[in-house]
DNA sequence: ATTTGTGAACAGTTTCACAGCG
DNA sequence: CGCTGTGAAACTGTTCACAAAT
């Protein structure tokens, strides 16, 4: 269903190898380990102290990204954190993104300064309701939703964060997809219903709670 | 790092397995998804267009928590919804939870309708802003921060929802341990240092997107 | 005829264990 | 030496394919 986007290059043969999606979370989050991990090197053992992961899943991850440290000392966390981000993020263009629905989740995304030093950028919120659009206060701006299929043209919107919560989500993916968008976060409970070439990840808030025990 | 918490027993020979963490997953919204589902049968394929898992899969997991059909129309969906309830779920107990930090997520849980035909349940809200817990109104009380040890205590609170915005995640994840309670979902970026019986699931917003492309 | 339930094959991921580097 | 990087083994999860059920 979800297509794994992020390769690397096998130094030896040249090939080109998908990283395993568990190796991408993980990778995902160390990236933001190192940013701001104060220490000059950091050890695969180091690492497992801090998250759990074993220092030999670790070892392997890394070695996905083509990272050869010299051992002895462990990585180098500026050149180390640098690679990851080249790996992981393709920065070679900006991917400009939009919010839909401003109740509390929508709110809570506005304000969200986890997507600095990424390729990804949200340049647009949308809701039903004018009165949200006029009284909330953003860093870019907020239309109501008929203006979706205009803004998203001209912006050239990529991504989209379903955050309803009045509104059918179904409904408003489908708007989604006529207006072009093939990426979209979905953060209803509301199993989503899209043609082959959108992908559709789910975050879902309390799903956890269940798994935890 | 995480246990796994659901078992079922083999049929044949009365051991216990774990059922895998993919097949919880799947089974917990599949669980959502026949809460409404408007027919009287559904088939292992119909749950495959649904859902994008193919329909070899769906028959493996429902098959982890013993519910026999008897083939040809597919599954009984009312048998089905009930029994996935029972089997993950544990309604022995009521477990209860809180929510720590008010801001816009937190906000956001306060109204949520989700843990309704589930064991867990918010019973209490915390911020270090009496202001917050003053103006903002929810189906349980909220407490300055001061008061959290009294009331998890007193409410014999088991789990936490962590959505701090300001505080430092992991003083306020000290704080909980302290109380006593022993599992988290953690909605910050910060990667919390727990001991080994506090078990935590760490819920980002936005992995999803890096992950997506 | 249709659809389940499941061994067996296959694919993907993690762990083990150790050679080799600095 | 300590620590990485990685074959090979072990393990986990998915797909295939078909007998059984009705």
């Amino acid at each position: 269903m979800f297509l794994d986007d992020i390769s690397f290059q096998n130094m030896y043969t040249g090939e080109m190898k998908q990283i395993p999606e568990p190796a991408r979370k993980r990778l995902v989050l160390l990236e933001r380990i190192l940013e701001n991990y104060p220490e000059k090197n950091i050890t695969s053992l180091k690492i497992q102290n801090l998250t759990g992961w074993s220092s030999a899943v670790v070892r392997r991850d890394i070695s996905y990204i083509g990272v050869s440290c010299g051992a002895t000392n462990g990585y180098r966390v500026r050149e180390l954190h640098h690679t990851l981000r080249n790996e992981l993020y393709d920065f070679s263009e900006e991917k400009k993104g939009c919010i839909v629905g401003l109740g509390k989740l929508g709110q809570r995304l506005l304000d969200t300064t986890e997507l600095y030093g990424t390729p990804f950028k949200i340049v647009a919120g949308f809701d039903s309701s004018v009165n949200k659009t006029e009284v909330l206060s953003s860093s870019f701006p907020l239309h109501p939703t008929p203006l979706m299929k205009k803004i998203i043209a001209d912006e050239n919107i990529v991504f989209a964060l379903l955050t309803v919560e009045r509104e059918d989500p179904q409904e408003t993916c489908n708007l989604l997809i006529d207006c072009g968008i093939k990426k979209i976060i979905n953060y209803t409970s509301t199993i989503l219903s899209v043609p082959d070439e959108v992908k559709v990840r789910n975050v879902s808030l309390l799903t956890s709670l269940y798994l935890l025990s």
